[in-house]
DNA sequence: CTCCTGACCTGAGTGC
DNA sequence: TGCACTCAGGTCAGGA
């Protein structure tokens, strides 16, 4: 599911329930996701505050008043539930948390991932940034650190092709397959182009296509294709303002010739080879 | 360094 | 109904 809007809408809704709330309990049902689960979590977190959540690229990261931070990713196809009845247990369940609030409102929060591909970790806040899956994420694609001239440098040996540069979370963190094609659609530039043929202008564009296209997706509380789903059930509506992705064959808004769908690095990636340049 | 491939998993959809 | 096959929002390790 989760690129940086999706991942951004879990992490406000989590935010909702989980500042200064007590860890009650916590239910780990399956340890094997894309890494172990460290053995130790369940009793590292239970009877510790959770503080407000932040995100890297698209990890979440809830800091605890012991100096721990859990860590979540959702990999493909991982959800976060959030629910204030009792809870019962469905499919692919792996992990639960029952907090209770500062109003004494109790929630179970629940890591759902039926391709386990995603990850739940324990660490040091003082060991964020050294974290084997945080400490080569390059700029936050929604910060102003994301400039032209932090940019430049990380481009210019690159000869791949500027889709897939956009999903590299070592250059940029946050684009995933969906909103790369989204971006590139927008900034009117080829997904082919190769990285180090763009110039500033170029860059500039994309760039500003990138908070858009990302920004508007939060909005709208991400996309849903498949499993993304708010953590109150809700989905996420921007897939009815995808422009390109997933219609291959469908009419360009712009100039009504055919989006196209071909396969870079093996994954699909929608454009129009007409407006795109 | 950079780039590419295969691997990790389950489920939905398609075609025979 | 069954089976084989493809594809899916991510990202790491290993090798060229």
């Amino acid at each position: 599911m989760p690129e940086l809007p999706e991942v951004e809408t879990v992490r406000l809704a989590i935010s909702e329930v989980v500042n200064k709330a007590l860890i009650e309990k916590v239910d780990i049902f399956r340890y094997d996701l894309r890494w172990k689960i460290k053995h130790d979590l369940k009793n590292n977190l239970e009877k510790d505050f959770f503080k407000t959540p932040f995100r890297l690229g698209k990890y979440i990261l809830i800091p605890t008043n012991k100096d721990n931070v859990l860590l979540i990713h959702l990999g493909m196809s991982g959800q976060i539930k959030i629910q204030n009845k009792k809870y019962k247990k469905t499919k692919h369940d792996h992990l639960n948390i029952l907090v209770k609030t500062q109003c004494n409102l109790t929630y179970t929060i629940t890591y759902n991932d039926p391709r386990r591909f995603g990850f739940i970790d324990l660490l040091k806040k003082k060991d964020i940034h050294k974290h084997f899956l945080l400490n080569k994420l390059g700029f936050e694609a929604l910060s102003k650190e994301l400039t032209i001239n932090n940019l430049k440098p990380l481009l210019k040996n690159r000869t791949k092709s500027i889709k897939n540069t956009l999903i590299d979370q070592t250059v940029i963190a946050g684009i995933g397959n969906i909103y790369a094609s989204e971006i590139l659609y927008k900034a009117k530039i080829h997904p082919f182009r190769s990285t180090n043929s763009l110039s500033d202008i170029d860059l500039k564009t994309i760039i500003k296509a990138c908070r858009f296209i990302l920004k508007k997706a939060i909005k709208l509380g991400g996309t849903t294709i498949k499993n993304h789903a708010q953590p109150d059930g809700k989905l996420g509506y921007f897939k009815q303002k995808l422009k390109v992705y997933g219609k291959a064959g469908e009419k360009c808004f712009s100039c009504k010739n055919n989006i196209i769908n071909s396969s870079i690095a093996k994954r699909s990636t929608y454009y129009c080879d007409n407006c795109q340049m």
